[in-house]
RNA sequence: GUGGGUGUGGCGAAGUGGUCAACGCACCGGAUUGUGGCUCCGGCAUUCGUGGGUUCAAACCCCAUCACUCACCCCA
């Protein structure tokens, strides 16, 4: 073999593939429920976006961005996200002179350079949705509820919503100042990439795995309790909705988020079983990010879900995705290098009839195209030989009854339109 | 970037120094002349990720390298 697939991604073949194109269209029929339209925007983009979107010191932007410059000496990115390009396009093709608020979704691929693991690839997809131009606690509420009514249109129970608020640009530093006042006299307990947080990013010790650090964790200001009070308000109330919604969620104040842009609620759906990377979806507010992108300053909110960690989750809980595969209704089978012509032009028919048909393509012999039609599961099987051909008709086989009729060739086309509805 | 595990035919998998590299599944062909699903028979790796070394002899020992995989960091 000249070479492999690069490391991190996948190749979907024929039988997984279904059940991609099926939790695609799920997703979009949720979302046009929901009322939001699809965008696609492209899969590279100028570095500086995601630069200033996504923000400088994130892992995202410091290790893992596919960048590279383009024969035009542009600086180019493979996208890690969906959310900067989105609002990217929003500023750029002037949505925001729409009536508000702009409801969209997007499904495909993201690249991150990380070492692949279980629910983590280079290459992987997202199906994410954004709302923009509404600071309203219900839309919170509605995009979580959105997430959440696809996981279970999808056949996944007990769905599991952990939610925080992570504050605003104005609570924000306060909270910081309490963390570091906390940690303070216990700074030398805790782990060696801790201590670096307590200079870099405060918030991140909350979520540290490693045990005495959570110990030490457990008692911390939240940051629930050194937001301000627009901030508890609006939390407050995005709680209210997702009641009504009877969205079963669990307030979890050491839940943040890496991505600089959140601000206020902060959202994720956590499952099981599926190895270390057990965050299906994760999402919240930027309320900042669009003027950070260059617009006016405008709300925003939206998730996003990993589909490979969706597909290894319904996996996991053996939620049937069977029945996805289309089988071809009909084979036909020859016997009789005289009958080639024919068969061909039959199959043809019978395909621009709607009416899915397989055939041989290696003259084999009868009982191996038999075999080939037992394999296809197929409902009839037509034979073409000498004899069929010389009395102008056609054999039938019914493969789940063994029945075989002769059937004239002008008659077939309607026969099997009338055999197969039969059944359907 | 760091650490662990694994690499034998299309897949699963035995074999840990000494004839032809088990077996199962899949695939292909056949079991009297044109018919599937069961059964039976036959076929299917000059070769054990790759390169080098040790040895009379290596899939099995050593070194290197690559790939896959899991985990950490972080994230979907």
């Amino acid at each position: 073999m000249l070479t492999t697939r690069p490391r991190g991604t996948n190749d979907i073949l024929p039988g997984e593939v279904e059940k991609w194109q099926f939790i695609e269209n799920e997703a979009r029929k949720v979302s046009r429920d929901f009322g939001y339209q699809e965008i696609r925007t492209p899969i590279f983009e100028h570095t500086e976006l995601f630069l200033r979107g996504v923000g400088e010191t994130t892992d995202i932007v410091e290790k893992e961005m596919y960048s590279f410059f383009d024969r035009g000496k542009r600086n180019i990115t493979l996208r890690p996200e969906g959310t900067a390009s989105t609002v990217r396009a929003f500023l750029e093709n002037k949505l925001f002179a729409e009536p508000q608020p702009t409801k969209m979704y997007y499904i495909g691929p993201m690249f991150r350079y990380d070492r692949p693991q279980a629910g983590r690839y280079r290459q992987f997809h997202q199906y994410g949705v954004e709302v923009f131009g509404s600071h309203h606690p219900s839309v919170d509420a509605e995009v979580i509820g959105l997430a959440c009514t696809y996981l279970e249109k999808l056949g996944l129970s007990g769905i599991k919503v952990h939610i925080n608020t992570v504050g605003c640009p104005e609570c924000r530093p306060q909270h910081h100042v309490n963390l570091l006042k906390y940690f303070e006299d216990k700074k030398d307990k805790l782990c060696n990439t801790c201590q670096d947080r307590m200079a870099k990013n405060p918030l991140r010790i909350l979520d540290c795995k490693n045990s005495t650090c959570q110990e030490i964790s457990i008692s911390a200001p939240t940051t629930e309790s050194s937001a301000c009070s627009e901030c508890k308000g609006h939390f407050q109330q995005v709680l209210n909705y997702l009641e009504i919604l009877e969205v079963n969620y669990l307030v979890d104040p050491k839940l943040v988020r890496g991505l600089d842009y959140y601000t206020h609620t902060a959202f994720e759906i956590l499952v099981q079983g599926i190895g270390a990377q057990s965050a299906i979806c994760g999402g919240g507010r930027y309320n900042g990010l669009i003027e950070q992108c260059g617009g006016k300053p405008m709300p925003g909110i939206g998730f996003a879900m990993g589909l490979e960690r969706l597909l290894l989750t319904l996996n996991n809980e053996k939620v049937n995705l069977t029945g996805l595969l289309s089988n071809p209704e009909i084979y036909i089978a020859v016997t009789s290098p005289k009958a080639q012509e024919l068969s061909f032009r039959l199959a043809m028919e019978l395909r621009k009839k709607g009416i899915s048909t397989e055939k041989d393509y290696f003259e084999k012999s009868l009982k191996a195209q038999m075999k080939a039609a037992d394999r296809f599961d197929v409902k009839f099987t037509l034979i073409l030989g000498e004899e069929e051909l010389a009395n102008n008709k056609i054999i039938v086989k019914e493969m789940a009854t063994s029945e075989q009729k002769e059937i004239p060739i002008d008659d077939i086309l309607s026969y099997l339109e009338r055999g197969l509805l039969k059944n359907d």
